[in-house]
DNA sequence: TCTGGGGTCCTAGGACCC
DNA sequence: TCTGGGGTCCTAGGACCC
């Protein structure tokens, strides 16, 4: 018998929260809620909640002055980026050190590739070593593609392990919400729920070719592959590209003197520059985001006549961007956003069109076992 | 006492070219 | 003197995720 290819999805329990408890015991057991700058007081919200805040209602994404009337007696801290980033490269060093292929999708999760008889084991191992490594907790879903395996890891939570394969994904999957696809948020559920289909099972039964037509030739048929369990196989330590880089400020109160708009936009794009080069590759397009009060976003790009990593042209660009928005309005927050170049070429294999156009090219390829959106 | 910051990908319309 | 289609690029916005 083969030994059967595994994808694992490995997520971190409550990671930013659980880094900042590592580092102050006395937290433990308390309800600690990070984000912002850590006053509940001003704008900000929720970026980790720990289990114990959760209890009261917090959840991640929500305003922290809401939060802070939930549960007035948590620990309010503020984001500390780089005691994430060093927690987060500890545990996937770790996870290098195992017999896998390690795919890292952000901080506190990655998807790993391995040949296994025996995947539970395997699961096993990998909590255990993150554990004793880093002092951090985490839950592992098990599947056979990486959708199935990331959808796992909600059952697995906290602290557990958990299999989701074709073999039981009806069973388990069938008559949750449509929202409860990878990929699918509550604007596309109440969409899809419009058309009749609320459940997982409905819209697995729905046509693709209506489904495009609805939502579009990629993201129709992608929706449908979703509800049916399929999802790519391919976990790839390939390093991760950049497609762009940005930056943006919400201000305390908000800005209504153009002059102080264009001031914080040069900062933006001169931070944004220095990124640009960090990346070592020219950026190819600039973008400006506005947001006004209430709560209106707009953005404006533009295609630079060149690729370049110099501040000047950059911040020239984003001032350029800016002067088409309008000023005479409140504005809460502005980013600055450069975008590198697709500098792919000459590989149809990877166009993601070829993907989802159906078993042309190879019979062997199983369209609802290779499902990609693009 | 509303709603962060950093990303990705898709869609659709118009310009422009052949 | 009618009006085709295909292709690419540019741009704004929508939706989603962590």
């Amino acid at each position: 018998m083969p030994v059967p290819d595994w994808v694992l999805h490995v997520d971190l329990d409550q990671f930013i929260a659980a880094v900042e408890v590592a580092r102050r015991p006395e937290l433990r057991g308390r309800p600690v809620v990070v984000g912002g700058d850590g006053d509940p007081a001003r704008r900000g919200v929720v970026a980790t909640a720990s289990y114990e805040a959760r209890e009261f209602g917090v959840h991640s994404g929500m305003p922290m002055k809401l939060a802070a009337r939930k549960c007035p007696d948590a620990v309010f801290l503020p984001a500390d980026r780089s005691a994430y980033e060093e927690a987060s490269e500890e545990v996937m060093q770790v996870l290098r050190r195992l017999p896998v292929v390690v795919e890292v999708v952000g901080w506190d999760e990655a998807f790993l590739g391995a040949r296994t008889q025996d995947p539970e084991a395997l699961a096993a191992r990998v909590r255990e070593a993150v554990l004793t490594e880093t002092g951090l907790s985490s839950s592992v879903g098990i599947g056979d593609n990486k959708l199935r395996a990331k959808t796992a890891t909600g059952f697995a939570k906290p602290a557990g392990v958990f299999r989701l394969t074709a073999d039981n994904w009806a069973e388990v999957m069938a008559e949750r919400p449509t929202a409860a696809l990878w990929g699918i948020g509550s604007r596309t559920s109440k969409k899809l729920a419009e058309l009749g289909l609320r459940t997982v099972a409905e819209l697995a039964r729905a046509d693709p070719d209506m489904l495009a037509q609805r939502f579009g030739p990629k993201m129709g048929p992608y929706f449908w592959l979703l509800a049916n369990g399929a999802g790519d196989t391919e976990v790839s330590d390939t390093p991760y590209v950049p497609r762009s880089r940005s930056r943006e400020v919400t201000f305390q109160e908000d800005l209504t003197d153009p002059a102080e708009l264009a001031e914080h936009v040069r900062q933006l794009a001169r931070h944004v520059a220095r990124d640009v080069v960090d990346e070592g590759r020219p950026a190819t397009r600039i973008g400006v985001k506005i947001r006004y009060a209430p709560f209106i976003t707009k953005t404006r790009s533009l295609t630079l006549p060149g690729p370049t990593a110099a501040a000047e042209e950059i911040e020239r660009a984003a001032l350029e961007v800016l002067a088409g928005l309008d000023q005479q309005r409140p504005v809460r927050l502005l980013g600055v956003r450069a975008e590198f170049g697709t500098d792919s070429v000459a590989n149809p294999a990877a166009d993601p069109v070829a993907d989802s156009a159906g078993p042309t090219a190879d019979s062997a390829t199983d369209p609802v076992n290779d499902a990609s959106p693009g």
